[in-house]
DNA sequence: GCTCATAAGGTACGCCGCGTACCCTACAGG
DNA sequence: CCTGTAGGGTACGCGGCGTACCTTATGAGC
């Protein structure tokens, strides 16, 4: 039978099955074995690729996941705020969330993966746009200059963050998000003007 | 040879060993095989015990730690915000932190053990003094009362643990304690004026 | 077209770690 | 003294990762 895949097609196979096993499976449930089966090729193909299990699983997820960074404008900084961290709520409780937490959990004791992780997640980008979305607020005269601070910019999404922690899983209620909104991210605003 | 151990001295002597283990391995090394060679005794012993795995890592851990609960009194609250965080830093970058994080790590797809660990881990309690903390600066008037809220007193405990998940490892530098104390928690106070 | 290095496919294997099964042995308590 | 219970010893099944080794297609260069 003619047609045997190569170089860059297999390669999309691969990820391509590697995410649906992520998707189906979490990260702790994809296999070797189960993605080279789907990806109708075998573990030689992967290894030949990837050095291991997590490379792979960093990989398929960056193929996964090309979310378009936020650049929410409703006019108030509170409905900013809110926006984002209402998107990434949503983005952290579906399946794709999971599947992050999945990879971040196996990943927490090998610092090499966890800088990998932080590089395609995009953690930086949305640091950036906390950052923006408070200049604007500063430049409406609706912040002080002096609130405009990376320690402030982030609070918000490490508050959530840490919430996705503590509680198991899924999804952080709505309350939770304007709590943060109201009761730390605004007072703390305020708070260094 | 007389002398075969029993119930709780037993028990106690595999608590013991894991712990050891812990401590050496952390969790992701500790194996069951080695615990028991450790304790001296043989898989089954463990498995009448605990379930599983986790179960065992976690009553370890507890064995390990009976970390007593801080309650600092500097005079200021910045003082004893400082402290708070100086212990919780220490503690989570000691080999005991290490062990911790291995933990949570190996839980966050397990709700059952993520809640076992809250309880055992006592951050209730932490989150209980910083609680008491923020309501005697109230009472000194170095605080608005308004600003007596869960969300603010757990904001900077959450935000060092997110600073962990964040960076690979081992210890959060000072300067960023005293960040989160000057240019979040001491503003967020402020702000509830 | 032919040749040949290269990469894919197939398969088996080593290793390790978890959890279980089974059988033997000490020991406590009646 | 006898017996049930719990500990000890050991072996094993299973699954998953990563590797080894050989066979087979393929495309690039002559």
């Amino acid at each position: 039978m003619g047609t045997r895949r190569r170089g860059e097609e297999l390669e999309r196979a691969i990820l391509h099955a590697a995410a649906a096993e992520l998707r189906e499976s979490g990260y702790s449930g994809m296999t070797m074995d189960r993605v080279a089966a789907r990806a109708g090729t075998n573990k030689n193909a992967i290894y030949r690729r990837w050095p291991h299990r997590a490379a792979l699983g960093i990989a398929a997820y960056r193929h996964l996941s090309d979310a378009a960074m936020p650049n929410p404008d409703t006019g108030t900084l509170r409905g900013d705020a809110l926006e984002m961290l209402r998107r990434a709520n949503e983005t952290w409780s579906s399946p794709h969330g999971t599947i992050l937490r999945g990879l971040l959990a196996a990943a927490a004791d090998d610092p090499e993966l966890l800088t990998l992780m932080r590089e395609r997640s995009g953690a930086d980008t949305m640091d950036r746009a906390w950052l923006g979305m408070l200049d604007r607020a500063a430049a409406r005269g609706e912040a002080p200059a002096a609130a405009v601070r990376p320690r402030v910019a982030t609070a918000p999404m490490m508050l959530l963050r840490a919430e996705y922690a503590m509680r198991g899983i899924p999804s952080v209620p709505d309350e939770v998000l304007v709590e943060i909104v109201d009761e730390v991210f605004l007072p703390l605003v305020r708070g260094h003007g």
